[in-house]
DNA sequence: TCAGAGCAACTTTTT
DNA sequence: GTTGCTCTGA
């Protein structure tokens, strides 16, 4: 089946058949580069240019990479199994999985996340005597990054600001923290991965010769690593294409550096330049605002966009009177073009800040719109969760003293601050991991009999971990019960341990869901050996199957990765995570001074050229129509805040905006955005227990969402499938509206009466106890104790 | 050694 | 509005 190159535009098509030397495609939104770039590769494995194993392609998110593999998939079938696509950050952990042993660390290395690595942080801040206070671990840590990002080893680190010399300190002792626990943080796997191309050449000639082709989506945000890892890689043969839009860079403070795209041209002069223009996304007036608003960049390369579709409707600006009128403005638009027609699936809510999504979310739950929220709190990032996965780790990385720290004393074991630090210190001084030193502690006289064998408990737990084979699901469960998480838990008996308990269970089951979506039809071709003969096919390695690979694909995994179509659901989102999406409705909301251009960015001209290339991005997610809004006054920080317009607004010719709010115009309301009444909506029952009416675990208290809501919103493939009913039964509860037709008439307009039972955001289930006026009195199930809440503000529902 | 209370700083954006 | 830290009392 020969790919239908039909469908692309002139250029397109001119992008997809240059298959030899360097080529840039640099332009606008939504002109389709990156479905050139999947034509490309499928039009170089159609005319057998080059075997599925010599092709490499890097995308900004794992979600994009797993897109373009279903898309290729589409397009030629089966051939490009086993192709490497993927980010930047898992293919170097591919690269270092396959010679950690170059760079001294081991095959089973750990990834640190964030809250991993601050954790480290301290204990060397600690370690070194530097007053957090004076130098805050998120500066340093910011600085350290940055040098990471760039390519500055702790020996090239040169700072003479005082801060620069903290962090000099902290960068060695942190990569030498690292290396003794066997560790990469996020930066590192850009930086090692580099430095094991560039220092080993053999291995490098080995990646050279096995990747004829290689491609890079989004090459705009690449930073200094990303970019020399490319040059490396591209070095001998030269076949490299790079695919962005210099407005839409949007990652300048995480290093990204425009010149890797702008100055392509004099990296490889032989290159062919590929200009598309035409957008095949957005109607006439949403391209048109945002050709406006990007035009008021002073640093930029100037193009064109057009596109043959309509004007379509005008762009629509609702200014609303604070930001809980914004919120429900949004919700009854929603509700208003979901009866028109639209899926809840193509509506997307996005916002500067994560903390907007707060009063969102609360208004779309009254409003019985169902959504899911991108980023936030994780599922993993739930305290037990964490504690599951540094045992999981450990069993994996002894060496991970940060895992080992975590959860020696957890569950409780009577193992207190003073031992911990003793082994701590006699690890240090004697260079062993913690685990080791445990070890020895477990014959130290000088330490109470009953601690010592505490200790000697929980290395048997790890210990006999390693020896676990078999079905990964099995040694999961095993190392769980062998370390008594659960029982511990169970012990406790009250309903927050109990909703822990479940989480747990819940964790179990994203094992099962990646050993399903792993199977060896998934599998990836091995990793170039040095000295592989070129004919040759490589294996292919199955990854899924053993703890290490399991737990890389937790880490690397974002929340923006678990957006699927299924169930239906309204996204929330930043604007930075909408990048390379899009719907057919966008809002945006808190379009003020202050919050979008964020204030920490006004003032400073470059900056605000960042933020106008986000305003830029997200104006061009929308396909149909876009609504900006922004709010009379905020709460920021708890304070009241009168910001005025965003001035990205205003950059969008009046006669393609349309205004509507501040009092009452254009919003016909229903009734039951009015304060006070909302529609409620009854679980849909489909969960054993406790029906849970938010998208929140009502038993696990406030952090974080349910799993049954992540689960709903990964629901990836075959997995979803699989888990079933239970699946199924989260899908219909992914936030506020369990099913989208249910209380949309009869629950309207609760109100309460004494005996109600009703289920808050926080507190999960309780019962009405008495009505003062608009205050109630309501005695939770969980606490047991009662609470006084205002009708008017409280996110509570009346249920059953 | 540990739990709970009280308090402080926090939020710009993420692989 | 929250999360993580310190302090205190048992
Ligand atoms: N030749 C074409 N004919 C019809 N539709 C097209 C064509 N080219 C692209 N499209 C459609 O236009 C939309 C945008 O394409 P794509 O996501 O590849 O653009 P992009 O340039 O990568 O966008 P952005 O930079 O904004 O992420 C997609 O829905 C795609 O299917």
């Amino acid at each position: 089946m020969p790919i239908d190159i039909d469908t692309l535009n002139g250029p397109q098509r001119e992008a997809v058949v240059t298959t030899e030397g360097p080529l840039l495609v640099l332009a606008g939104a939504g002109s389709g580069k990156t479905r050139v770039l999947t034509y490309r590769i499928a039009n170089i494995l159609e005319q057998n240019l080059a075997a599925p194993w010599e092709i490499l392609a890097i995308t900004f998110t794992n979600k994009a990479a797993a897109e373009m593999r279903e898309r290729l998939a589409q397009l030629v079938g089966t051939r490009s199994r086993g192709m490497w696509v993927s980010t930047f950050h898992s293919m170097c952990v591919r690269m270092l999985r396959a010679d950690a042993e170059r760079l001294g660390f081991t095959k089973n290395f750990t990834i640190y996340d964030t809250d991993d690595l601050k954790r480290l942080y301290k204990d060397i801040m600690a370690e070194l005597n530097i007053d957090p206070k004076r130098f805050p671990v998120n500066q340093l840590m910011n600085r350290i990054s940055q040098a990471k990002n760039d390519l500055v080893t702790p020996g090239n680190f040169d700072a003479h600001d005082p801060v620069g010399k903290v962090a000099e300190r902290v960068y060695e002792r942190l990569q030498e923290r690292l290396r003794a626990a066997n560790a990469f943080d996020f930066d590192d796997l850009l930086l090692y991965g580099y430095l094991l191309l560039k220092n080993h050449a053999d291995v490098r000639e080995a990646y050279q010769d096995r990747f004829r082709y290689l491609m890079v989506d989004e090459y705009q945000d690449t930073n200094r690593a990303q970019y020399a890892i490319t040059q490396l890689l591209a070095a001998k043969r030269r076949n490299i294409m790079v695919v962005g839009d210099d407005d839409q860079s949007i990652y300048s403070w995480r290093g990204a550096d425009l010149r890797n795209i702008l100055e392509f041209e004099s990296d490889y002069p032989e290159a062919k330049v590929v200009k598309l223009e035409q957008n095949y996304r957005s109607v006439g007036n949403i391209l048109a605002a945002a050709n406006a608003v990007i035009a008021n960049n002073q640093h930029r390369k100037e193009k064109r966009l057009f596109t043959d579709s309509g004007d379509g409707e005008k762009i629509s600006v609702y200014l609303a009177t604070d930001e809980r009128d914004e919120g429900r403005w949004i919700a009854g638009e929603i509700d208003r073009r979901r009866s028109e027609g639209t899926s809840y699936n193509n509506m997307a809510v996005f916002y500067r800040t994560n903390a907007q999504s707060r009063m969102l979310e609360d208004m779309l739950l009254r409003a019985g719109v169902p959504y899911r929220i991108v980023g936030g709190t994780r599922f993993f990032d739930r305290a037990e969760i964490r504690d599951v996965m540094a045992y999981l780790t450990l069993v994996m990385n002894p060496a991970d003293d940060i895992a080992a720290k975590r959860v020696v004393n957890v569950p409780r074991r009577g193992i207190g601050k003073t031992t911990i630090e003793r082994i701590d210190q006699y690890g240090r001084e004697m260079n062993m991991p913690f685990l080791t030193a445990a070890e020895l502690a477990v014959v130290d006289p000088d330490i109470r009999a009953s601690t010592r064998n505490a200790v000697g408990e929980f290395i048997q737990v790890i210990k006999d971990g390693a020896t676990y084979g078999g079905d990964l699901r099995k040694v999961v469960e095993m190392i769980i019960d062998k370390a008594g998480l659960i029982r511990a838990l169970q012990d406790e008996g009250t309903d927050e341990a109990r909703g822990r308990v479940e989480n747990i269970q819940e964790f179990l089951g994203v094992v099962d869901e990646f050993v399903q979506t792993h199977d060896a039809e998934e599998s990836d071709f091995a990793a170039p050996t040095v000295g592989e003969d070129e004919s040759v096919e490589p294996v292919r390695v199955l990854r899924g199957d053993s703890l290490a690979d399991f737990i890389e694909w937790v880490r690397l995994r974002t929340d923006l990765d678990t957006v699927t179509e299924d169930g239906q659901a309204v996204t929330l989102m930043t604007v930075h995570s909408s990048k390379g999406l899009e719907f057919d409705c966008v809002w945006v909301a808190g379009m003020e001074e202050t919050l979008f251009p964020h204030m920490n960015s006004v003032g400073d001209a470059a900056a605000v050229e960042e933020e106008r290339r986000l305003a830029y991005v997200a104006i061009t997610r929308a396909r149909k129509r876009l609504c900006l809004t922004c709010a009379q006054q905020r709460q920021i920080f708890g304070q009241t805040h009168a910001n005025p317009v965003s001035r990205f607004i205003g950059e969008i010719p009046s006669e393609l905006r349309q205004t509507s709010g501040l009092g009452s115009a254009g919003f016909s309301g229903t009734g039951w955005e009015k304060r006070g009444s909302r529609r409620g909506i009854a679980g849909s029952g489909t969960e054993a227990g406790e029906g849970r009416v938010f998208g929140r675990s009502s038993a696990s208290g406030a952090q974080g969402r349910s799993f049954a809501e992540y689960r709903a919103a990964t629901g990836t493939g075959r997995a979803a499938g699989s888990i079933g009913g239970a699946s199924r039964a989260g899908s219909g509860r992914i936030g506020a509206g369990a099913n989208p037709n249910a209380g949309k008439k009869e629950g309207a307009r609760a109100t309460f009466a004494a005996g109600d039972a009703v289920d808050h955001k926080t507190f999960g289930r309780g019962t009405v106890v008495k009505v003062d006026g608009d205050t109630l009195h309501v005695k939770f199930a969980k606490t047991g104790q009662t609470k006084k809440l205002l009708k008017d503000y409280a996110p509570i529902v009346k249920i059953g």
